[in-house]
DNA sequence: AACATTCTCAACCGCGGTGAT
DNA sequence: TATCACCGCGGTTGAGAATGT
């Protein structure tokens, strides 16, 4: 093992640290800042490299560092977080002020691990046999999936695969995508049809977790073949109290502060400033009517848009040709739901002209912000 | 009690992005 | 434009703690 570029000096000290360099690098910095952290560790008096001084610092000495169990929430968060942006932990951190990306993560993987060891025939009894210790997060410990679908993104299309292999096959070469599509087995959301999944007639789940799931997201293409992913939203089992709301509502009051936002979102401002200005303009659309919000920012306004329902049908039919490569009918009350991308108006071509050229594709609630 | 296994998490490594020169 | 140094991020490792046998 080497070590860093910036510490190829002797004496440069490797491993733990000792309280009191712990002290000597909280006094430095409290008192001069970080400005360059490679002048840290000389002017702190520490033998070692700016580099792990920046990493004690960030991961453990900040005094706004917030340590201790994950709460509900932020577990919820984290999970949601994740469908979305994948491993980017940094993002998924500024999203959950006091916690470290580092942390976030240890605690993703900790739990992927206990699912990749749970035998695939353990996914089908009851919860009694999971480890319950106090460390297991809820949504882990009370993985009862209910199905025996994996979800997987591949090759422009979305496929349901009876699951067939364990988890550890499924996950060893797979993308957070596919694990995104293990978790949402044991969230017991794969038994329904992608584009359905976070649908309305979905049962409740008895696991503990909230009903209404805030997100589906499946890989529909290639890499040579945007869009790369489609987000779906479901929209009747979303609702305001969803903790993501209150996330991305802040996200929206601040549409300037695009580093906020993960980088999926980050070519989307332009329609999401819209969208609130429609919040704003129409007296019928209350922030009651903004019952959805996706981790990437974006929001499904509610109302009245019976005007729109040719354009929905023809969307439909649209969505149905492009990704609807599979057995399930369409469902009315879901198609109510989809729409849309822009404030432009859907049209066939318009629609093939975004996926072209759309990195991502995010449908959102319909709205009649035109 | 002793040993084995699993879990947690702090720390390290290497890569990519960015800005200065 | 090329090069370099620095920073930040994601992936990985490994020591110590916790748990199981």
């Amino acid at each position: 093992m080497g070590h860093h570029s910036c510490c190829n000096q002797q004496k440069v000290k490797r491993g733990l640290w000792s309280p009191e360099e712990d002290e000597k690098l909280i006094r430095y910095i409290t008192t001069h800042g970080y400005g360059c952290w490679s002048e840290v560790p000389e002017k702190a008096g520490l033998q070692r490299c700016g580099k792990s001084c920046r990493l004690r610092w960030i991961n453990y000495l900040r005094p706004d560092i917030r340590r201790g169990r994950f709460t509900a929430e932020e577990e919820k968060l984290i999970i949601s977080l994740h469908a979305i942006v994948g491993n980017r932990w940094a993002h998924i951190a500024s999203h959950l002020p006091g916690r470290t990306d580092n942390e976030i993560k240890n605690y993703w993987n900790s739990w992927i691990k206990k699912k990749i060891r749970k035998p695939p025939a353990a996914s089908t009894t009851t919860s009694s046999s999971a480890k319950t210790s106090p460390n297991n997060p809820p949504s882990a410990a009370c993985s009862t999936a209910t199905s025996d679908h994996v979800v997987h993104g591949a090759h422009g299309h979305h496929q349901l695969h009876h699951h067939q292999t364990s988890f550890g096959v499924t996950a060893a070469g797979a993308d957070h995508l596919q694990l995104d599509a293990i978790i949402n087995q044991n969230l017991g959301l794969a038994s329904l049809p992608p584009k359905l999944a976070c649908g309305g007639d979905s049962p409740p789940l008895s696991t503990g977790l909230p009903h209404q799931c805030p997100l589906f997201m499946f890989d529909t293409g290639a890499a040579v073949s945007p869009p790369s992913s489609l987000i779906m939203t479901s929209t009747t089992q979303m609702h305001h109290h969803h903790p993501l709301i209150a996330s991305f509502t802040a996200a929206m009051a601040d549409v300037d502060a695009p580093s906020y936002l993960p980088p999926l979102v980050d070519g989307m401002l332009g329609s999401l400033r819209c969208a609130m200005d429609c919040v704003g303009e129409d007296d019928d659309v209350t922030t009651d009517h903004c019952q959805a919000a996706v981790p990437a920012g974006a929001m499904a306004f509610y109302g009245d848009h019976d005007h729109h329902q040719k354009q929905q049908q023809h969307l439909q039919q649209q969505l149905e040709q492009q990704l609807g490569q599979h057995d399930e009918q369409w469902d009315d009350d879901e198609a109510q739901h989809l729409l849309m991308w822009d404030q432009e108006v859907l049209t066939s071509s318009n629609l093939e002209a975004m996926q072209s050229g759309a990195h991502s594709l995010l449908f959102m609630g319909p709205n009649d912000h035109d």
